[in-house]
DNA sequence: CTGCCACGAGAAACCGCTTTCTCGGAAGGT
DNA sequence: ACCTTCCGAGAAAGCGGTTTCTCGTGGCAG
């Protein structure tokens, strides 16, 4: 196929306007202060040799490279796709672009796969929910600058953006609780997530607010598939309503369940979790903790920025999740 | 915030090992041919000071980056995510990164992102539906190597890997046909894009072979809002199916009807395009034509790999959608 | 008329790594 | 004992830019 082209260099247009390459970089960053006459003639041959500098001579003579790693996961999965648009939109606009990565297929590698994609940009927005805490810590000064994702409660010294589960599933514990509901499960993230174990902690906090809650954690995962294969394990547990993980794994569940001819909300409430846009596009709607994804995404960019250029960046937040109330929660009717 | 930390360099290695900078590039990249102590002191000394070679510098000498762009018009499409996600996995397992970008703030941008973000990488798989023929013609070589999405019939010299949207939306009619519906809508994607005018052929054949269909064709678009936004258009048309751009529009269809009060498949029957997971769960599943997106995406990595390595890359292949009948098409009923 | 300064633009060093070229020394042949 | 050959490893030249340093020129003041 096609030579691998040569592109023009500095050279050759610094040979064409007959100046020093120092000039052509000069004029091209617009820090040339001399005879107008001079700058034109460069910015003709430019023009006329169709040249721009190679990003990648640039970036190792200036040190940066004006691209950000975005780590994540999955990127099969809808909530990380929503920060990633929102936070591709957002670099492009300061010129910017976005790397990606996923881990999935091996998350024990998910430092080694942060650490390789970091040393190629000027910085990384990091989601790495089940990498332990003390892992974190240590790589933290040699990721710099980073923004993480969903990490609240870490000690390592970064801007950090995150859900608040805890409070957010809680939320909907306490709504279902308000219907009647006494007898619930919670069909469980990844065991390793933390942000599993912040909902199971915000459960926690509602079950000892709540003594005559009987509480059941059923194994389920983090897709539709997840939810759909729980449905029976939902069903047989005798349970009036059931916390998914998220709302991929509540849709799964209410088809699975419906397969199985249990209804929803009439025989088993469900709540989701992240309200993607299908949540509520799914009959029944889909009962759910609001996540600003989007925003994460905008947010993340800021501080990326912030600390590429040395500034403060933001204060870490943590985003309230919204409850949305639909049609797959209703008081029990046993 | 932190100091911009400085990475050890070959040359502190050469010197802590005590051989020339040129003999621990050799070690690092196994090309080393001298005595084994040698090679071992410089290991001692990499891995003593954690030292690993810049992926910039590394960049600029070998001529290659081991990064290829992803360029689409809307990173937020869940079938962009899927090929995405793919071609991202499949990439990795070669130890190449994948760069993103949308154009979907600047459509007429699209030329100019791509050839700004080719020229960061190796290569691009570029999903440019609405550039014009000619526009995409003088600039392929300009961004060789290069494997084209969706552009069936394009003069280009690429590889190019495509969905027979034309054949898919034309079984599609001749299921609504063969229920008996006579009057349908077509609830058309952007003028502009090319996938769009792929359907609206498809349609046109399918018209001419059954003189007794009535086809009216309504302004629609991509998304779930945009769907919902077509159903007073839809039932107002007086029609007995839909046949929408594609699984988003067709959801946001089925509820926007039914919010009307207009039953589907019982008053109105839609059909959806792309076969995204979330078309077997709507509420009624909807009937559509299944694209094999992640296959898109490992397929267009074996291309690129293929052209990076200077072979000859697998031939351009058109997918062809399957049906997949589900709840949302029934008889008419009037 | 001389001396100083400002200014415009080129030479050269550098970013960090790869690779060709080169050279000194040891091994081997006669 | 001498010459050739081979081998291991360093010196240096890029890759394509940016930036500091330097220098020659022209203008202006003394």
């Amino acid at each position: 196929m096609a030579t691998r082209q040569r592109r023009t260099t500095i050279a050759e247009v610094a040979a064409r306007a007959e100046v020093s390459p120092a000039t052509v970089s000069r004029v091209m960053n617009g820090r040339f202060v001399g005879e107008a006459a001079v700058a034109e003639r460069v910015r003709a041959a430019a023009a006329e040799l169709d040249y721009s500098p190679s990003p990648l001579a640039r970036g190792l003579a200036l040190g940066t490279t004006r691209t950000v790693a975005f780590v994540v996961p999955d990127l099969a999965n809808p909530a990380f796709q929503d920060i990633l648009s929102a936070l591709s939109k957002s670099a492009a606009r300061s010129g910017y672009r976005v790397l990606v990565a996923d881990s999935v297929e091996s998350p024990s590698d998910e430092l080694a796969i942060a650490t390789e994609i970091r040393r190629r940009c000027d910085a990384i927005v990091l989601c790495a929910p089940r990498m332990p805490e003390s892992v974190l810590a240590g790589a933290i000064d040699d990721l710099a600058p980073i923004v993480l994702i969903n990490r609240p409660g870490t000690s390592a010294n970064a801007p950090m953006l995150s859900i608040d589960y805890l409070t957010g599933i809680h939320h909907l514990a306490e709504h279902l609780y308000s219907l009647g509901h006494r007898r619930l499960a919670y069909v469980a993230g990844p065991g390793t997530s933390a942000s599993d174990q912040y909902r199971r902690r915000g459960l926690a906090s509602f079950t000892a607010e709540h003594p005559d809650v009987e509480l059941v954690a059923l194994t389920g995962g983090v897709s539709l598939d997840d939810g759909l294969a729980a449905a029976a394990r939902v069903r047989d547990s005798g349970v009036t309503a059931a916390l998914a993980f998220n709302d991929l794994v509540a849709i799964g569940l209410v088809h699975g369940l419906e397969d199985l001819g249990v209804t929803v909300p009439d025989d088993v409430s469900v709540t989701g979790f992240d309200d993607i846009p299908f949540a509520r596009y799914n009959s029944p709607s889909i009962t759910t903790a609001s996540v600003p994804h989007e925003e994460l995404g905008i947010q993340a960019w800021d501080r990326v920025a912030a600390l590429v250029a040395g500034e403060e960046p933001g204060h870490s937040v943590q985003f309230q999740p919204r409850l949305e109330l639909r049609g797959s929660t209703a008081a029990p009717t046993r």
